[in-house]
DNA sequence: GGCTATTCTAGAACAGTTCTAAACTATTGA
DNA sequence: TCAATAGTTTAGAACTGTTCTAGAATAGCC
């Protein structure tokens, strides 16, 4: 009941993201940047990684959980992404996109750059720059 | 040191607001309406509102800060703006249009609806439809 | 192996929000 | 006018998601 089921080199793209950004290899950063990022693009908030790392049994604490998301989101390795107050989602898709996010159930989904095009943005206020501009496209259910 | 100073009708406007969405103009809900809605285009947070009645000498709990809030917005008086994990924003702007966002400080500035052309939406996703497209240009600081 | 800086952890602390049950108040209608 | 009653407010407890803390564990280096 331990790790050794694990195949030769199963961290190998992980093992390279860590060290191309200067994040010490550690046993949990690996895991999780497995978890976040040999699934192709996710959103996960923190409880949702932390009950799949119990659920792989990688044994991780939740303040684990979090320094890493945080150290991961500072490397440009994840996106923040707010849509819902109270609760905190991380994409694994750090490419310029937005994202279509369903009121009920607080599921998020990509809308991929070129499928949204904003135009005749004005100048920021004075002294400050554009840091990132983003687009919630809200859902909910076709009532009829 | 009482509540005399104020005109004769000074909450007829808010009353009207309160009468014309059907919530019973309570001293309470009358006190806020006018704080909220007197003075412009605001962003406020429940703890904005609470410290700003306190210091209008006005009696209300949190709770009831919060209860109204949402009473408010659902009856279309206020809208809520998600920015920030953490902390809920509420604009009594509810007409269309889209908000800068300072990182730092966490400060809202409105955006008027023709200042910003979003084009090209994608369908939403089967079964959805679009309750709102929202637009955050986040702005920082400039650094040189 | 041993040393040191970094990382991890459990649990406490914290912030913002919601809940609860009891007290209060606006509205109705006799 | 005065109850009756339905809606509202309140203090404080509870809850949720996140951050902090201080000690234990670990990685990288000699």
């Amino acid at each position: 009941m331990t790790k050794d089921g694990w195949m030769m080199r199963p961290y190998a793209s992980a093992l390279d993201r860590l060290r191309s950004v200067g994040l010490r290899p550690t046993r949990q950063r690996l895991a999780l940047a497995k978890l976040l990022f040999e699934a192709g693009h996710r959103h996960v908030t923190a409880e949702d990684l932390h009950k799949e790392a119990r659920e792989a049994d990688v044994g991780v604490s939740l303040a684990t959980i979090y320094n890493t998301l945080h150290q991961f989101t500072e490397a440009g390795l994840l996106r923040e992404v707010v849509v819902d107050s109270g609760r905190c989602y991380f994409d694994t898709n750090n490419s310029e996109h937005h994202h279509f996010f369903f009121q009920d159930g607080g599921r998020l989904i990509d809308i991929p750059a070129h499928g949204i095009r904003v135009e005749n943005l004005p100048e920021p206020p004075g002294g400050t720059e554009v840091s990132r501009v983003e687009v919630i496209v809200r859902v909910a259910p076709t009532r009829k």
